[in-house]
This record gives structure tokens, sequence and C-alpha cells, in this order.
DNA sequence: ACTCAAGTGTTAGTCACTAACAGTGCGGTA
DNA sequence: TACCGCACTGTTAGTGACTAACACTTGAGT
């Protein structure tokens, strides 16, 4: 319905009856509107892996192969050659309509914020790290790699999902961070 | 107000009340209750800057060289030694209500993704770019460099502004693209 | 049969925001 | 002076997201 006749056109009160509910059952299963197109990102997954890479590796390099990691596992990874198959198509689906819509741009945007407080926990871990301005710069390259991937998500529903998702990401920490990230086309 | 009480807990209505006049004459002059607070970016300051830079360096640079300029022009430069002045004063009580909630924290991210557009445009000015995958690494790295300044800027607003701001962004840069942008502590 | 709990519906209300209409004051014009 | 137009403001009524409080149904376990 938000795709067809756009996000803003179709009221809760429309959702709900489309699913034969009422209104108010719909705010008890999604706190808000715009979490009815949100995607949660996979944080879990992401800061996992981030805590999972060599500490002495830059912070850019440890960030970036998480998130291209944590892509490849979610769309299925490179090249099976078969385009975007039936899961992939709601992720666009979503991901236009958040490109499209300022309200729901915003709050994926602001979703991002959380993801890197996330992964800034998972950096320093294990060891006390009383450093504020080496955490500081930690925060400054997880936010710009994030936003890298933020561009990369962007392309991708822009081009229909042609391209693999990670090469996307991938390409877009080369461009942004040079060969200091893991290079676009294998995996670490 | 909304420093004292919070954002949330001040209507549009609280705020026409203490003006004097009605919550419709609000609305005339703020197109959203998010406008009163937020601070709107100069953006034609950046893209002029980034427009003068020098093609040949790398796009962080030029970027990241433009930021710290509007950065330097915006709050008055580096060591004048007494901190922040009053009107960097406000910044600072805005930046915080930014910060802390998440209806402003949003909406200033989906302006800085409107930031991005431009300074993209002022990139490829004067040359016709018919390469879209050149055009994607540079927003790429145009949405990382101001990731990195949007770590500076909520760092400037937590340390009270106690650090100059053109550092901090400096700091961030560097944090994040190594020596590819200019060095902290020093203009170009 | 009784009970508890989870899920659902209803109602009334707050608040951001919009549209349509009606003043009100003020400078320029005849 | 009388008139006109324009910018600004207020009022009213309405939409839609969202919340709180309360009552109801349903199904599982005892």
């Amino acid at each position: 319905m938000f795709t067809d006749r756009g996000y803003d056109a179709v009221t809760v009160a429309d959702v709900a009856e489309a699913a034969g509910v009422s209104a108010m059952t719909v705010y008890r299963h999604f706190p808000t509107k715009e979490d009815l197109v949100l995607i949660d990102q996979p944080a879990r997954l992401i800061a996992e892996r981030v805590a999972a890479s060599s500490a002495t590796l830059p912070v850019v390099h440890r960030v970036g192969g998480a998130l291209v990691d944590a892509a490849t596992a979610l769309t299925g990874g490179y090249g099976d050659g078969d385009g975007p198959v039936a899961s992939e198509r709601f992720l666009l689906d979503c991901l236009r309509l958040m490109v499209a819509t300022p309200a729901l741009r915003a709050r994926h945007l602001d979703s991002q914020y959380a993801l890197q407080q996330a992964i800034a926990d998972a950096l320093g871990d294990g060891t006390a790290d009383p450093d504020p301005d080496a955490a500081f710069r930690a925060q400054a390259a997880i936010s710009a790699c994030l936003a890298a991937m933020h561009t990369a998500l962007t392309r991708w529903a822009e081009e229909d999902g042609r391209t693999p998702l990670p090469d996307l990401i991938a390409r877009a920490l080369t461009a942004s961070f040079g060969d200091a990230v893991p290079a676009p086309g294998r995996q670490d």
C-alpha cells in the first residue's frame, strides 16, 4: 500500500482495516507508523563481527569489513547471478520508500546513530578505554563508515539491486578511505 | 523553554503564548516545530568553498577543507582563547537539544542529506559528468566527510565548546581519512 | 467450571499541522 | 481625506498520529 499510494497517503487506520484489525492493535505491534516500513539493522550481527576482528587493524578496516560481511550474510552474497531474489525485493521496496519519504529517511539515519554506539562498544570491548580522545576518533571513523554504507544502500535501491550490495559497500568504502579498507570484489 | 523543560514538554501553543501571538502565527514563520530549534547549515558557504577548491585534490580533501573553513568562519576561528562567545552559546544549546531529542536528531541528520546533494553539485560544477560510478564514489566520500563533521559537532556540544570547532572537525576528519585531509591545527 | 493472561476493541483525549475565512493596520494613490 | 491593496495576524474546524483507561474475548492450565 505504501509503495502504491505513497507513505503519507496511507493512514494507520487504512493499514489496520486492510489487516482486519483496529488501529489500536497496529500500535500495539508497531510503536510508530514509521516502524511499519523501517528494517531493523542487524546491529548485533555487525557488532559481533567488529568485536571479532583484529584490534591491530585500523578502525575503518575493522568496521568496513564487518559491514561488508553483514551485507553478504543478509543478501545471500556475491555472484548467484540471478539478480535480487524475493526476500531482497521487500528490502528494496522498503529502501526506496525510505529514500523518497523525508520522515522515513530521517528515522533511518537516526537508527544508524544507534548502530554507531553499538559498534563503538564492540570496538572497545575487553579493554578499559579511559582515553576520551581515542573514543572520539573511533566515533568519527565509525560514523564515516556508516555514512558510506548508507550511500551504498541508497545506490543499491536506485539501481534496483543489480549490483550485489556487498560489492557496492566495498566500493563506497574504498572511495572514501582508499586502501585502508578491504578491497571490493573479494571478502576477508 | 526547550532547554529548561525539554523539547517534547513544550507545545507550540506554549511557544506562541510566550511570544504573545497565536499558534497559527508560529506556523507561518516556522514550517514545523522542529524548525524552531534547527540551525540551517550554511550550505551555500560550504558549497562555494568546495567549488573553489582545486579539482586535482581528492574529494575528501576538498570537502574536508571546506568544512573546516566554514566552521572557522562561523565560530570566529581559532585561538581567541576566550571560550565560546555569546553567539556560540545559542549554537551550543541548539546542538545539545538536537543530540538529546530523537526527532530533532533525525531531522538534523536528514538536513545533512540535503547538504550532501549541494556539495555533490559543487564538486562536479563546470564539467559535465556522465560517469555514474564517479558520482557514486563522490557521494560516498562526501557523506563520510559529513558524518565525521557531525561527530565533531556532537563532541563540541558535549564538551561545551571548549575546543575550537574547526580543530575538532579537522581531528575527526584525520581520524577517518588519515593524511588525505588537511591536518588539524592549521588552515589552508 | 475457574482462573489467569494475552490479545483485542472502544472511547476520549492531546498535539502537530492544515485550510479557509475574517479582520487589522499601514503605505501609496487619487 | 477617502480609497485601495498588501502584509500580517487571529479564529475555527478539521485531519491524523499517538496515548491512556477500561471492558471484552479467547484459550491454556488447574
